[in-house]
DNA sequence: TTAATATTCAAACGTTCGTTTTAAATATTT
DNA sequence: AAATATTTAAAACGAACGTTTGAATATTAA
């Protein structure tokens, strides 16, 4: 374990302050292209700070991504719980699901203060990345959360196989990805007329409309025949 | 201009040793982490030929991406010209416009010999990139396709407003994104029983599945109102 | 206060990076 | 065959990186 971790609740302001600048330039620069001495000059600590207290460059961004990771499953569990117990054991609406997973995920965007827009963009990032972190953390740490949702989606959407289910948590994660930490609407499309809304209303029409898409994605018929112009071959299972 | 494409057609063989190797280690180890060491080594041509044929390792990074690209949406633009010739000016379906665009990149997992599933490695992780060059490149380069399949899908789907056919092309765009670049299905969902098929098999079974997924989230019915426990605003325009 | 511990600080270490330079080897043209 | 251009080869450059060190300073405990 590391100091950063010994101190507990009461950590030095210059922990803190690592911390919030080391989310900031990985998410904003990328973890290989954002320097130990970017983020110790930014948060006005000494270079030997990241070392002091965690070890590492790369033991930072561990902890970083464990710590918001830990906060973010345990705020959907809250909320899976909350619906399930309100359901009285009857299947909830996909949609639901859906908003207590992503929609938890979506909300952190406001949380100016604690920087989760920084760390939504960080999470989109760190999810391609080769090293693979995000994954082994979330895959030893929060896999039994993960695991509560993929059950109430079954019982959900009954009918549908569950390793469809899983490619399509897959998909979704990837869309969520894409919305959050993309450029915003790249500027691809941006020789139309489509006008930025401000912040604040364009993120609840942003999470509006992913979960429209989300749920639409998630309910959509379990193919026979997607119409292609090579005819695409059926499933087995 | 720079000579590796000055030469044309006929490169040396070491021009296209270095593409194939850069492509593969860029997508393996990531920009940052494949240095031109790496590259050169692997490619057993010397060290100071990437500067030689490409002037710097970034432009190699944008040659490649640029070829590759161009490949790809001229590839795409032919698949939907063709469809639209077959159509005689009726609407397209949606699956079908999606099949030309998605099911285009797809198909390139298959070829080994191109690298194409290396490509699309690397066409996901930069798509989260700081840098920005995989949307930079593409608004210069083939913004005017891009143009041409938002056009067909809004003729395929009156009704829909356009800005939210754009939002839905981003979704699905990082649907696909997490899809191919992804690392199969995360480990994070290893407990269940799900048997990983054999790549041949598995390519078309994926890209049904997500061709299906894509399809149902485009066509997804316009949001009035996505139930969550803090009641969703309504869309204005 | 004193001793012990925890934290900060400046400086340096060894590596690796992208890039440049220099010259030799090879191919092409005159 | 000589002269020119192209390609490879080897070595070195300066800069930036993550990391380590050891002394200075602040904090806590006795």
């Amino acid at each position: 374990m590391t100091l950063a971790l010994q101190k507990g609740i009461e950590q030095p302001k210059t922990v803190k302050k690592i911390l919030e600048c080391a989310e900031r330039l990985f998410a904003t620069k990328g973890y290989d292209a954002a320097s130990i001495r970017d983020i110790t000059n930014e948060a006005g600590v000494n270079l030997a700070s990241i070392h002091y207290y965690f070890g590492s460059k790369e033991k930072l961004l561990e902890e970083l991504l464990k710590k918001k990771l830990d906060w973010l499953n345990q705020e959907r569990l809250n909320a899976l719980l909350r619906l399930e117990s309100n359901a009285d054991g009857a299947p909830l609406r996909p949609s639901l699901i859906l908003d207590a997973f992503f929609g938890t995920l979506l909300k952190m965007i406001d949380d100016k203060k604690n920087g989760g827009e920084m760390f939504l963009k960080l999470l989109g990032r760190s999810s391609l990345e080769p090293s693979n972190l995000i994954w082994s953390v979330a895959t030893n740490q929060h896999s039994d959360v993960i695991k509560k949702f993929k059950i109430a989606l079954c019982k959900s959407l009954p009918g549908v196989p569950e390793t469809e289910i899983v490619w399509r948590f897959h998909f979704m994660l990837g869309a969520t990805t894409f919305a959050i930490s993309g450029n915003g609407l790249p500027a691809l499309f941006s020789n139309t007329d489509i006008k930025m809304e401000n912040t604040s209303t364009s993120q609840k029409l942003l999470m509006n409309r992913l979960m429209t898409f989300l749920v639409g994605g998630l309910r959509a018929p379990l193919s026979k025949n997607v119409t292609t112009y090579e005819s695409s071959c059926m499933e087995k299972n």
